[in-house]
DNA sequence: GTGGTCTAGACCACG
DNA sequence: GTGGTCTAGACCACC
């Protein structure tokens, strides 16, 4: 976890368990680390893991079984990529269109930085 | 302002000032609004106010004359926009670029979006 | 604090924090007392502490943890000496020679003082 | 007048009048300018040409006489000198001999500084 | 009139 | 618990 990120650490492992659900590293159904396995393998406060679980919990990612812990959700995949899609199309883009407006930016000018990267 | 914005108020502030620069509103080397106008005409608070302006003479867009108020700098038009391109290109574009590469989003398809905005 | 003083209470508390520093009472990477807390041992008010801190941050002599507090930067101790040596050399030393040359007061009447403080 | 001094413009117009009468540019017992004419040959507010011959009216540089205008009194040369020096050995110098004691500059140091200057 | 500093107290997100 | 932001209101030096 970066502690200097403009990011909120609860979203940084959120961050994390989407990641490892998305390479399956977490399958969907299965259980996943308890929140004291969590935050003792992140180095992080339960109380910051207890927030992230919340919130997946909240956006039908994973889900509790009393006394059992947390699991995946059965579309967690799915659900996650819709989201992170939601907030990239929603949030994100229109930002980053909004800036190049401002600053007179032209499409070609990103599309030429997007080739120098690959 | 917009009080419910994730955004502070102060830097929605610095924000005004700086279209105001740009767009010639005010202009290089002139005064420009005191804390109390400025708060006034924006319904904000004075200390709110001084906050925008020392951050803005941090950047050394604006200057002060002891007992006269802020002015301009001389290269303040220069200067924000360098600071907003470097913002653009240093941490919101990667950003946009990291996000389209997890979720496998190409480039055309970006393109494509952009183009329906016009 | 001095309150009759003319330097601001603000930096007061910056020079008390330096000297923590440079004592070793604070140890680089270690963590600084909350805002709360040197609020309340030097008897100041909350937002003139987090003004402190935030210029320290500024000048990269501590930097903040989310939700964790402020830590001492790594290279504090060397950055503060920078920072004193810099407005020494360039600000205090060459108003002192100005006053000498503008008084006729000569190097060797400076030096003979100076021998008798020790 | 440098508006971005550290130094209060007052304090600044009182310099200047202090090196008119150093040099002779004034001389004692001679009337100076009036308010008007320095506040306008300094493009400076007259409040604060005031606030500065009430400053030396105080240290008994200058005297009013009524309707007539300010006069150098008589001994304004020593005056000044006592004024100046007093304010450099009570003031600057202990400063400066603390921030050596502080940083641990030697006054060797300072004597090679000087050196180098003349 | 100008800004600079400080206090007191509130509410917020975050850990 | 942590800091971040904001308001209201006060007093100050300075122009």
């Amino acid at each position: 976890m970066d502690f200097n990120n403009n990011k909120p650490i609860y979203r940084q492992i959120v961050d994390y368990c989407f990641r490892q659900i998305l390479t399956n590293e977490w399958q969907e159904e299965e259980r996943i680390l308890s929140v004291r396995e969590l935050g003792s393998l992140l180095q992080v406060n339960l109380n910051t893991v207890i927030r992230s679980y919340e919130y997946m919990e909240n956006e039908k990612i994973i889900f509790l079984k009393r006394g059992m812990g947390y699991y995946v959700e059965k579309n967690a995949v799915k659900r996650i990529n819709k989201l992170q899609r939601k907030d990239f199309f929603e949030t994100v883009l229109p930002e980053t269109f909004k800036a190049m407006q401002l600053l007179g930016i032209s499409i070609d000018e990103i599309i030429e930085r997007y080739n120098q990267l690959k």
